[in-house]
DNA sequence: TGCTTCCTGCCACTTCTT
DNA sequence: AAGAAGTGGCAGGAAGCA
């Protein structure tokens, strides 16, 4: 990735076999295949990444080096701060590289009416998109940046019904049958109580679009609904204001109007003035103290007594430390939040001696693993003494959690946390260490369940079995031969009843999951049954996921959107170093609760103290595993996201050819797949609607045959190819809405490489 | 130290099977 | 049509690298 360089000494290689239709090549690196790591804290790496030309993904690391080309820039620093950040080399004013609110939603609006307003367009295109008819989300139409009136957040949460204007609010009466998108909100609304969440954009990609009205004045007054997250707007909200969600005070001319926040005279600026940028974050908006104030107020709401809707998903704490209170501590030592109201109940969980055997809270844990050896444990104390095994030598250890590490800085920042977490109870000290025997025959509450039979179990009756494996035992006591089969595992995998808990564990690296599904996805690590290429270089991924956020280095997309200042990052990291920095905001405030495992459960608390911007790529069908098994190619329909062009009104021309030459023209055969634009898709490709995952799937039934259908699909999608479209069209750019902001020196991704 | 990649539980959604 | 299985996105911390 970018700054993750390739390593020049792959940990072990691995020839592309003939069936791979990735390049031609030669060695293909996993980055990360078990190996010399292995007994590192149990966390070696898997790569789930080939590459095919070791070092020569120039493409990759270039991107990750974009800084804008204004040397003088004083912003030029790639730090959180400064807004050139992810801003790649933007050459003009008002950069439209910059992906800001405007910039991205006006990115994606081709219908080239008229200039950038912000979110008109967007919303004018996510009509066309069908999105309609949501009765719990829609843009701002006040204001040109779009941001999105915080319905979903109230909704999510027993806050006021007119955080936004009673414009921008819409009568839940009039809701239609909510969509999937929506019960997920919902359902996780219910799951989070009092958090009122601003991820309008999550799954804006789904969700039914309202289409707005139309402001008339397009100019948008200060007062449009489109500003960040002030503390008013968020004091208003946490207060049940029904006054309309107020945009920040801010006049037109204030960088937050304009996304990025450059001078919008100096097109010859190579990024954002600073100067302005010093104005911009005295303002209230990016303090600290309004930070606080702001987060004063969500804490208020998200601490507020929740109902019980949510209780059959409750989030469990972490392992309970020995001695130590469970009590919700979310309130960053800065922030004053006001004191929590007590977590609902008993919590028997939160109190139960440590050694108690069945504690409620643990009979879901997948954080009472043994990271070192997968052995799971019914409960945290028993997990505790386990972990002794494996300590000893080393002393790596968390004296207040007993967490292992590797490093000892990382030991040391983990402790300096850990015993702010600890202080309110943690008046027992560090737990004292001592060795036992190296190995139990079976622990407390640990069954063993290999090749579909039992073959020890320390004592099921105690065991609390979660319900799937209280299903699964049953089914297997009556001889269900497909839960046998299940639990048999097979070549890649065994399961392990544990508590009640299946477990399944990575025959390869025994690595344990609680979900099959994750297993089934790490697996692919391993076989390689399925390789996801990236579409702008030959990097080749085990997973999908892998593969998009590789991608992202190409295409420049910048997702993740603060909410106090409307900056859009391309990686949460980056959002999250920004907020730290910039706004002060404390990560402990929003970070959600981490496994064991590594994986992570959303905590029930936890703000969101950003925006995520829908994806610019469309959604790709899903590989099946017949798909995978007779082609490893792409599937047709699988179309690259959007390049940075994706932005349209980002590149000139000769970039946008530039950087079609830097896609790969044919990493997949996608491009095959992939009718040359006819002229009149051409001229106004922005007309075209984006299918929805819902359409590709009408059009695949209506066809009758999968691929007719997602043939049906690309074509209809062509706009979604850049390099074909563009190159025979220098004058496409000009149709694009934003068209001031073509002249914006976008450097393609990639482009370096293929003019030097 | 800063940044990128890896990782995995959870979820919504899609696709397949019955 | 319903249920099961498969798929990929997401969070956010750990690991790894420079
Ligand atoms: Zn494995
Ligand atoms: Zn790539
Ligand atoms: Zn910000």
């Amino acid at each position: 990735m970018g700054g993750k360089k390739v390593s020049p000494t792959p940990r072990t290689t691995r020839e592309v076999t003939g069936e791979v239709p990735m390049a031609t090549s030669v060695a293909v690196y996993n980055e990360g295949e078990r190996g010399e790591k292995e007994g590192k804290a149990g966390r070696e790496r898997e790569a789930g990444h080939k590459e095919q030309k070791v070092g020569e993904c120039e493409s990759v690391r270039e991107q990750a080096s974009w800084e804008c080309e204004n040397r003088s820039c004083p912003l030029s620093s790639r730090g959180a701060g400064c807004m050139c950040v992810p801003v790649y080399a933007c050459t003009a004013s008002p950069c439209a590289l910059s992906l800001t609110h405007s910039d991205v939603r006006t990115q994606r609006v081709r219908g080239g009416e008229r200039e950038c307003e912000g979110n008109q367009h967007i919303a004018a295109e996510m009509q066309q998109e069908g999105f309609r008819d949501c009765d719990s989300w829609s843009w701002c139409r006040m204001g040109r940046c779009g941001i999105p009136s915080l319905q979903d957040g109230l909704i999510a949460a027993p806050l006021p019904l007119s955080l936004s204007s009673p414009s921008h609010r819409r009568s839940s009466s009039s809701s239609s049958s909510p969509s999937p998108q929506r019960r997920r909100q919902t359902s996780k609304c219910s799951d989070e109580g009092a958090l009122w969440k601003l991820d309008s954009t999550t799954d804006v990609k789904h969700r039914p679009f309202k289409p707005p009205r139309r402001d008339s004045s397009p100019s948008s007054s200060p007062s449009s609904s489109s500003s960040p997250m002030t503390a008013q707007t968020l004091m208003r909200k946490d207060i049940k204001s029904l006054l309309p969600l107020k945009c920040s005070k801010l006049s037109t001319d204030t960088p937050f109007h304009r996304s990025p926040p450059r001078s919008s005279s100096g097109a010859s600026e190579g990024c954002y003035d600073g100067g302005l940028w010093d104005e911009r974050h005295k303002l209230p908006n990016g303090s600290a103290s309004q930070t606080a104030q702001i987060l004063f107020s969500l804490g208020s709401v998200y601490n507020r007594p929740r109902g019980t809707e949510g209780r059959e998903k409750i989030i469990r704490r972490p392992v309970s430390k020995p001695g130590v209170s469970q009590g919700p501590s979310l309130h960053p030592p800065s922030l004053h939040l006001p004191p929590p109201v007590p977590p609902p109940p008993p919590s028997e969980d939160l109190t139960a001696p440590s050694h108690s055997p069945y504690s409620p809270s643990d009979s879901l844990k997948p954080e009472l693993i043994c990271g070192v050896c997968h052995r799971l444990f019914s409960t945290a104390a028993s997990l505790t003494v386990h972990m002794r095994l494996h300590r000893g030598s080393r002393s790596l250890n968390c004296c207040y959690c007993g967490k292992v590490f590797i490093h000892s800085k990382r030991l040391q920042s983990h402790e300096a946390s850990c015993r702010v977490a600890d202080i309110p109870s943690n008046s027992l000290g560090p737990p004292t260490l001592t060795m036992q025997p190296k190995e139990e025959p079976l622990e407390e509450g640990e069954v063993r369940v290999e090749g579909g039979v039992i073959v020890a179990q320390a004592d099921i009756t105690k065991a609390r079995s979660g319900k799937k494996a209280q299903s699964l035992l049953a089914r297997i006591q009556s001889d269900d031969a497909a839960a046998a089969e299940l639990l048999a595992g097979d070549e890649h995998h065994f399961v392990k009843v544990v508590d009640g808990n299946v477990i399944y564990f990575c025959s390869v690296c025994e690595r344990s999951y609680m979900t099959l599904s994750s297993l089934k996805r790490h697996s692919n690590v391993h076989s390689w049954r399925r390789k996801y290429p990236c579409h702008y270089c030959d990097k080749v991924f085990a997973l999908a996921e892998y593969r998009t956020k590789h991608e992202v280095w190409h295409t420049g997309e910048r997702r993740y959107q603060c909410i106090f200042c409307w900056d859009a990052f391309a990686t949460y990291y980056n959002l999250k170093t920004h907020q730290k920095t910039i706004h002060g905001i404390n990560p402990s405030l929003i970070s959600s609760e981490k496994t064991a495992n590594g994986g992570y459960k959303q905590k029930a608390n936890a703000l969101k103290l950003y925006r995520l911007l829908p994806m610019r790529s469309q959604k790709r069908p899903y590989k099946t595993y017949n798909d995978s098994l007779h082609n490893e190619l792409l599937q047709p329909g699988e179309t690259p996201p959007l390049p940075m062009p994706g932005l349209d009104c980002a590149m000139d021309s000769g970039d946008l050819l530039s950087h079609a030459q830097a896609v790969k023209s044919d990493p997949d055969d996608f491009s095959d797949s992939f009718h040359v634009a006819e002229p009149a898709e051409q001229s106004d490709h922005s007309g075209l609607p984006q299918l929805s995952q819902t359409d590709v799937s009408a059009l695949t039934k209506h066809d009758g045959e999968t691929e007719q259908g997602r043939t049906a699909f690309q074509s209809l999608s062509l706009p979604q190819l850049p390099p074909l479209r563009l190159k025979g069209d220098p004058g496409l750019v000009e149709t694009q809405p934003s068209a001031g902001h073509v002249a914006a020196g976008f450097r393609a991704p990639g482009r370096e490489t293929n003019t030097s």
